[in-house]
DNA sequence: ATATTTATTTACCAATCGGTATATAAATAA
DNA sequence: TTATTTATATACCGATTGGTAAATAAATAT
């Protein structure tokens, strides 16, 4: 704050040999690929290259790491629901959704499979508060889900009989659902294949 | 064998104070709640009342506990798969697979999801022949749904030009995004909802 | 040069992990 | 009664868990 107009600040100790940034992108992999529990510490000072006592001082602990990644996947890796809720009709939201989470939820340079989801859908009771942050995200997709739905009823292009709630659960779980698939090793042309037939729903099909 | 026409065959030892499918019973609660990794054996020793010795002279270790307890978990609480798959239509079979599923997903008696979903989602690389395993009997799943479906087609209930292991993957995707919903807190009527709109799809609208 | 600040490395902590050796208790066979 | 068999309970094993204290290294400030 008070030093923020000089370009190059010297910093007083031994400097950090590693990137913030880099090491969170190193933790994430980890994390998405093992899981909140199925991670040890010794195996993220081994990806990070850093020892215990340098990720302590930079991130905290465990838990504290854990949420400062979940903070980068929803930042980097989730844009793509954004995006899709910008699409001009709820069909086309949901098409867009789907299609782009096959994609992300396939993509061969990631770990496979959603981390909100599998993160920690099951742990021991020593990790239930990990496990009752990811069901908050989820439960924060389905609201955004469903408020898009709400503005789509006034924009007319979905029934106002049509419970928009209930939708976007529905769409919710097909993508839970796609999660597990994809990382049991299902591939995105089979993950498109589910989409084609979710997406000839009656709501929806006459809207594509 | 050699003495299977007595009724009353006297053994030899100390009596075990357990009942092996009790004890099984409190153990499936167990890895079902927390997962295989979440599960410690300290956790299981106070839920089957033995000690870990008794247990591992029983079952063996923990990887072969959780096996048989996966077979307990298949043959008695998944027989409403097949009882599904008797339906006379490949509709009413998919309809009636997810209702019933909605049902046990959500039965408050048990722990809630499916357990050969949420048993090893993720884990560490210890697990992950537990994690393997879950997922050939997920698998298996599909093959079941899969030659129900080409036996509609036989039977004239299913269109021919509708790829069998496509719908399949589309139920089994329902299913595991239902059992996600169902672990993180969702209800029964939320499920049914969810089923609703999933069987308004073009291929099983007419045939309801 | 010396002191101060910060980050690293090494070594360690108590607790828990899955698993087992040893001793004891409770039954039957002789 | 004594031997044998089987299951129990206690106590322990090395390895690993998440987490930290203490020592050292590398920078800047004085």
């Amino acid at each position: 704050m008070e030093n923020s107009s000089q370009t190059a600040i010297k910093k007083r100790g031994r400097p950090s040999h590693f990137d913030a940034n880099t090491a969170l992108e190193q933790a994430l992999i980890v994390f998405w690929t093992y899981g909140y529990e199925g991670t040890s510490m010794a195996e993220l000072t081994e990806a990070l290259g850093m020892n215990k006592p340098s990720i302590y001082a930079a991130f905290g602990n465990k838990q504290a790491l854990f949420k400062k990644v979940l903070d980068k996947y929803t930042n980097e890796f989730t844009t793509f629901v954004a995006e899709a809720m910008r699409e001009p009709t709820a069909a086309q939201a949901i098409h867009g959704f789907l299609s782009q989470a096959a994609v992300f939820l396939t993509n061969p340079k990631t770990p496979h499979g959603c981390m909100i989801i599998q993160g920690a859908l099951t742990c021991s009771s020593d990790a239930s508060a990990i496990k009752a942050l990811l069901i908050d995200y989820r439960k924060n997709l389905e609201r955004t889900l469903t408020l898009r739905f709400e503005q789509a009823k006034t924009q007319g292009d979905l029934p106002n009989d049509c419970n928009s709630q209930d939708l976007a659960r529905y769409v919710l779980t097909l993508h839970q659902g796609m999660s597990v698939q994809a990382t049991s090793g299902a591939s995105l042309a089979e993950l498109t294949a589910v989409i084609d037939l979710a997406m000839s729903a009656s709501y929806l099909r006459s809207m594509r």
